[in-house]
DNA sequence: AACACTTGTCACATACCTGTAACATCTCAC
DNA sequence: GTGAGATGTTACAGGTATGTGACAAGTGTT
């Protein structure tokens, strides 16, 4: 879900490991970089801009320690989430890897769903959430921090492509919006369902909210619908 | 219902304006206190400790972000709810008005009832009472002091973890969480547990609440859980 | 060591949501 | 009015999210 699709840079000398690592990462959904050095890693940072980096301790060259300290030091890459790995039996340096600005750590040999799980984690905490505001038309709310939708003060119960759906027309009011428009602002870009879905979408939103609001929704036709609170 | 008798303070430094307000409010049910500018507001704050403010964006002197700063910053005033009141056009303060720790955003103009639906909302979900203090919905009760819930005054038998989801819920009313969010506040940041645990517990948390209490935790399909008194 | 209790995970059951098709109804140009 | 295209409406099969019970491992107690 809120996790596929992350890329991930994997930052390791040894390539055996960097590829268990990859299959492990790809089958929980994630997409997967390597570097083998920190010159490699620094310009795929730049280049690709990860979501978040696992930095082998032990690098030949600059070490994944100092290379932590600089993407931390440095504007661009410094909310950049970092985890660290390290052999088994360096604990005493583990102090000194979360200093460097770690936002976790992890001991080799680790099993590949501890990794995924420490991953989550760190992505999770890292991913502030975005704008919360409540917006009101006529009597109907929608809350997005309860993740509700009242109609005067009665809760209504809409599914959660419908939820979106209303989202959308609340946030952009009195514009029309082709099926293909609405395809992608509210299903995303990269699906692939008919344009007439919107239509079944909309007959569900509208009976949804009920004889009080569904007359918010306009069909525009030959283009597509419209959220307005003026009459059609 | 429990919005009755809640104090406003209203800060704006035109008067026509306060009173429109004002008006509206105590139609509402609200009481209303006045400032026209950021000293007299802190006074008020201070003495009078409203349950929320009205904040106008611009304000003679010390502008009306500051003063939001300044209230989130002081631990006393830091729960205080705010609401940013800005003339249209300056959406581009939007952000930086949310982030000074303001809780929504109005544009004016607004209509009274807008004004009213966004307060309610706000008030709804920003009630945390103390750590020490017993929260009591609807007859289920937890006593932080005596680590003991109980349901129309029987003693309700619930594990350590489920204790400490019933204390988020309660402090955090009807607002929905993920699954990811929960596991951060309840379990803690640093846990890697799978996601799923997080409904078993709830599942645990509704068995011993039972019948009588049981929908005070909602599902909220696609997103994740919530404590509500409403129905949904 | 046996026991009671808690916890995280799994496997399976269930409920709900989704996209599509098929048919009904509407609208407009002719 | 008529027909073609657009939209409304319903039903349904399959997929996905959540509910639920069981279990093994861990912990602390007796």
């Amino acid at each position: 879900m809120t996790n596929a699709g992350k890329r991930v840079l994997i930052v390791d000398d040894e390539a055996p490991i960097r590829e268990m690592i990859a299959v492990a990462l790809e089958m929980a959904g994630y997409e997967c970089l390597e570097a083998e050095n920190v010159q490699d890693a620094h310009s795929l940072v730049v280049d690709q801009r990860p979501d978040m980096i696992l930095l082998d301790w032990m690098l030949p060259g600059v070490s994944g320690i100092e290379f932590a300290r600089r993407l931390k030091r440095e504007e661009a890459t410094a909310e950049l989430p970092i985890i660290m790995l390290t052999a088994k039996g360096e604990e005493e340096n583990k102090v000194q890897g979360l200093e460097s600005g770690a936002d976790d750590y992890i001991t080799k040999p680790f099993s590949p769903r501890e990794l995924v799980a420490r991953l989550k984690a760190v992505l999770r905490r890292a991913t502030p959430p975005g704008v919360e505001e409540t917006i009101e038309v006529n009597g109907l709310i929608l809350d997005p921090v309860c993740h509700r939708v009242m109609a005067h003060d009665k809760a209504v119960d809409v599914g959660p492509t419908e939820y979106r759906l209303l989202q959308f027309f609340m946030t952009h009011q009195e514009r029309a919006y082709s099926r293909s428009q609405l395809l992608d602002q509210v299903w995303g870009g990269n699906v692939y369902v008919e344009e007439r879905t919107v239509d079944v979408h909309i007959r569900r939103l509208r009976k949804a909210l009920g004889q009080s609001h569904e007359q918010l929704i306009q069909t525009v036709r030959g283009t597509g619908y419209r959220f307005s609170t003026k009459a059609s």
